[in-house]
DNA sequence: GACTGGCACTTGACCCAGGGGAGTGCCAAC
DNA sequence: GTTGGCACTCCCCTGGGTCAAGTGCCAGTC
């Protein structure tokens, strides 16, 4: 028996199952496949498939489905790369042309990649982490108060508003300006806030309450888990190609995307490369039947978030990854625009 | 026949089926109320109810169920009202205080009011043509970028970077910031714009590619319509209880709910009474079934944005009425403090 | 005139049995 | 290794029969 046939068998297999959403049986195979050779035949090389795990039978009589085993060796080693239409292109590029703000570009790129790919599409925000320190500012506003922006590489502005005890001079905020700017500009921010910190030892002690304030409000900022969790979900209503059983297919999803700590999760580690994780290999137990695609998308090489889509294990494996690192490229593009 | 009996019988109608989500018949219903008549009393008091058009029934052999215009008597002339528990108001209380800024005060209360209606939520950022200047910064990047900041009375900061074709100088940027200042503060965001651009020609004509490029992106930010149209959502495993039915019930909802402009159509106008639409009156008509509770909020006395859930007819009325006008009360007060 | 008990009627929900069809596994033959 | 044939399995659909809930109506009572 030939090993590359039972795998052209696995192949098609997927590919109908995913066209079809039906259990699909050996004679309709060799109708819609030139694979020559009889229905009987695939029916051997189905039982050697089953017996490896890669498909499996709903019931005795029925035809086959892919398992998430047979999903993986499809996406593994059968999947031809299946390039973006030049009207997908356009689509991505006009919607996130246009875009004013990181916020935005987020909000866009999500929009178009849920249309794209027809199913639920989250894309996590630039992590402040990763990015580097391009510009603070500190302004006096009325009364006592300070407004402190940050503006990272990544392009996303953060500012926060302190209250301080008293109104500092002129001279102390121009010259914390300064000393703020030397010792935080083009780091990182974990390594920005320890820079900080170590700088208010270095101030009058007169002025310490009003340095101190702002310090450490700054490294706050910096360093604030919750911006770094923020992430957006579009493409809710692409549940419905989750299946018919509304309890065990869609709700479980349904409480994923509202549970921003879940939703890190199944993103997975910002690894530069594009990932595809099945059913278990997600991680959580109540998403049967569901699988991720991600990767990590960023300005210049750095790798800034993730962003990717969930779908039903049964989705066209081939355009999905197309879309998703295609969005992941513009995204990270115009993010170094921004 | 006693008119007021009969409103006791549509009450119960709409309480009991509420609670149990089945037409409810006329020996249950003296049975779970005491109505001190019998079934056959009650039968007689529903065909009248129902030639009014106040209930129906499904068919035939069943009980009846509230129509919308049931609903409605309900809640205009019936409904008492169900102040929260003193639980649920701390719960509110802790949720919303902690929030560092308006982004966050917003992505909290649409969890909160989520949670306590156990529907979907929907909050309007505050807008920002409502709003009001508070402060206004030009800061000078690297290069010929500069950065603009506006503060709004409502908290909101928005930031913009505008790419110049040459560096302005320091004088420059202050005489401008100092005039800028003059024209804005405290001025409404579309009055502020029509200062701005009348200031342009109070500058040399040397300046004026500088100037007109600022004073053209301040404007357009104040003007944006599309921040004006920011709104978080939340809840949307609550759509389980929208019914069984997926793709009558729930796929509307859903495909409402990605659509920005429909929700802002729902929420409905910043009018500062609690507005509760129902069936048709969303105006919406694959919203059938589904019900709107929305009301302004803002800080101070006046309306900054609106905020609501959206449900199934056949909700708890005075349990989300409560809820959502205490979320309202609680995100204006909260936002008065940023 | 309003209320009540009784009763026939309607109708969806549930259950069960039987036929049809798609697909399988196996086997003998090539 | 491949193929055609064939018996078998099991889901799906349909139809009929029962059941329970609830109604509408009517005659009688207060």
């Amino acid at each position: 028996m030939s090993d590359d046939r039972r795998l052209d068998v696995l192949r098609a297999i997927v590919e109908d199952y995913v066209a079809t959403q039906e259990p699909v049986g050996s004679r309709s195979l060799v109708e819609r496949h030139h694979l020559g050779v009889s229905p009987a035949t695939i029916r051997n090389d189905m039982v050697a498939l089953e017996d490896e795990g890669y498909i499996t039978q709903p019931h005795t009589s029925a035809g086959r489905i892919p398992t998430d085993k047979g999903y993986r060796m499809f996406v593994d080693r059968l999947a031809t790369v299946k390039p973006l239409s030049p009207a997908e292109r356009r689509a991505i590029e006009t919607f996130l042309t246009g875009a004013v703000d990181v916020d935005d570009v987020v909000q866009r790129s999500v929009r178009v990649l849920a249309q794209l790919t027809n199913q639920v599409a989250i894309v996590q925000y630039p992590s402040l982490t990763r990015s580097t320190v391009r510009h603070i500012e500190v302004v006096a506003l009325e009364g006592s108060r300070v407004l402190l922006v940050v503006i990272t590489s990544s392009g996303r502005v953060e500012q926060r508003i302190v209250e301080l005890v008293e109104t500092p001079s002129d001279q102390l905020l121009s010259d914390l300006r300064a000393r703020i700017g030397r010792a935080t500009l083009g780091e990182r921010l974990p390594e920005a806030s320890l820079r900080l910190a170590d700088m208010i030892e270095t101030f009058d002690v007169n002025d310490r309450p009003v340095v101190t304030a702002i310090v450490t409000t700054l490294s706050q900022t910096f360093t604030n888990e919750r911006s770094d969790e923020r992430i957006a979900v579009g493409g809710a209503a692409n549940l419905v190609r989750f299946g018919s059983d509304f309890d065990t297919a869609i709700r479980p999803v349904l409480e994923a995307i509202e549970e921003q700590v879940v939703l890190l999760k199944l993103l997975g580690e910002a690894t530069s490369g594009l990932t595809v994780r099945i059913g278990a290999e997600t991680g959580n137990d109540s998403l049967v039947g569901t699988a991720v695609v991600s990767t990590a998308y960023g300005a210049d090489d750095q790798a800034l978030a993730t962003l990717g889509t969930v779908g039903p294990t049964r989705m066209d494996y081939p355009a999905t990854m197309a879309a998703v690192s295609a969005v992941a490229r513009y995204v990270g593009r115009s993010l170094a625009d921004t």
